[in-house]
DNA sequence: GTCAACATTCTTGTATGCAAGAAGTCGGCT
DNA sequence: AGCCGACTTCTTGCATACAAGAATGTTGAC
């Protein structure tokens, strides 16, 4: 809980955007959002803006702030990019990582397995952060891990959702133990392999059949500002 | 060029930054830098935001704006990342690009070849860029490309150092000959390994032994914030 | 002489005010 | 009657003012 405003005010609009408060494609405005939460519009441009750098809101010069649609293009295409940064920290814990490193991730891996035991959606998927964020650790790259965090932050919405929706309990518990298996194997190879296909979960022909349909289709749905 | 305040000041200190006109670890006074540009405290307060998003500085609460120090070891991991990234991108441009796409990347690599030959390091470091565009392009990943481009940005000041001290002129356009023609036949897995060996110069090795030297003397220089 | 506590000053954080640009509306012209 | 243009209004962008917290210097006591 942070005692700053904008970082408070940051993380409202955020948990707004992610809950569906806040819908795509709805503009935000700095007023409205100041009376909201009682607080000067100067805070609120600034938590805006770190929305904006985090990739949850798009802000077109003097038009205001709106929430970004996240399509189903630019979601796989998320998902791709993520699968590849877990799999870089899973070759990378397989080579590197200590014994403290395994005890933890050891550990984790035990509560995943509790929870999915006892299909508790919610605590497995508190636990499956554990668990990836052991391996980000483990990776001994602080940069890496970082990106990581974020692009999960990003992508936690449909992750839960992808959870939820599909039953993926089991299924993604056994693939968790490979992995594991691997990396104590010092597999680096083998881990980074299961972890991508754990990340992305349809094959690579989806994504290529993805790719080339918006490719004929053109018209980006939305242009994003590379900044 | 931005009609922006605020994107002026964010280009004008990051510039800054990069030309080592503001040194790392030193303070970011925003009323001197808003006096230095002839604008308001609070534009400079959003571009310092920004910078923070984008790792170019450090702000703690109450205490200011600090040019990050950027250590060796978390060069390294962020060069890492960049190689695994660009990977992708070639794995996927292999498998996805258009003959649009090939026409670009055979132009880029044919700007490279003559400036690599004339042994121009700037006219090299501009073509290089373009070529690298080229391949996140043909990569039909947006989000990709945008994290590639990002990363590029920030690693920017140290890959022309790369280039100018060096000399890599030579290798280096060898090695695009090498990734267009990978490209070229599809060959996404040859792709991504060349052209993770073209960003990481040095082998897995290296990589390695800071990771486990970092692991024995501990006391990360800076803290970062994962936000 | 040194250390600690208090006060002063300086800097950041937030609020408010003002100006400029964009969008919506109304009126005139074709 | 429809379309183009000016006007009004609303919102953003920047500047300034004020408050609160941190750093530093000074003074007093041990």
């Amino acid at each position: 809980m942070p005692v700053n405003t904008v970082q408070t005010l940051r993380d409202e609009i955020e948990n707004g955007i992610v809950t569906g408060d806040f819908k795509p494609g709805s503009r935000l405005d700095e007023t409205q959002l100041a009376n909201r939460y009682g607080v000067s519009r100067t805070p609120v441009r600034e938590a805006l803006m770190q929305l904006s750098a985090s990739g949850f809101v798009e802000i077109r010069p003097r038009r205001g702030a709106i929430v970004v649609e996240i399509g189903p293009q630019r979601l796989y295409e998320m998902f791709e990019v993520m699968a590849e940064l877990e799999g870089l920290a899973g070759a990378l814990a397989a080579r590197r990582c200590s014994e403290a490193d395994r005890e933890a991730i050891r550990i984790a891996h035990t509560q995943c397995a509790k929870s999915a035991a006892n299909g508790e959606t919610d605590a497995y998927y508190y636990d499956n952060e554990v668990f990836h964020r052991a391996i980000y650790k483990a990776s001994h790259s602080q940069f890496l891990a970082e990106q990581c965090l974020a692009l999960h932050r990003r992508l936690r919405p449909f992750r839960r959702l992808q959870l939820r929706v599909r039953n993926r309990l089991p299924s993604s518990y056994a693939e968790h133990d490979g992995i594991v298996q691997a990396i104590f194997d010092g597999d680096a190879d083998r881990t980074s392999s299961l972890l991508r296909s754990h990340i992305v979960v349809q094959g690579d022909r989806f994504s290529d059949l993805i790719a080339t349909l918006k490719l004929h289709t053109e018209t980006p749905p939305q242009e994003k500002r590379i900044s």
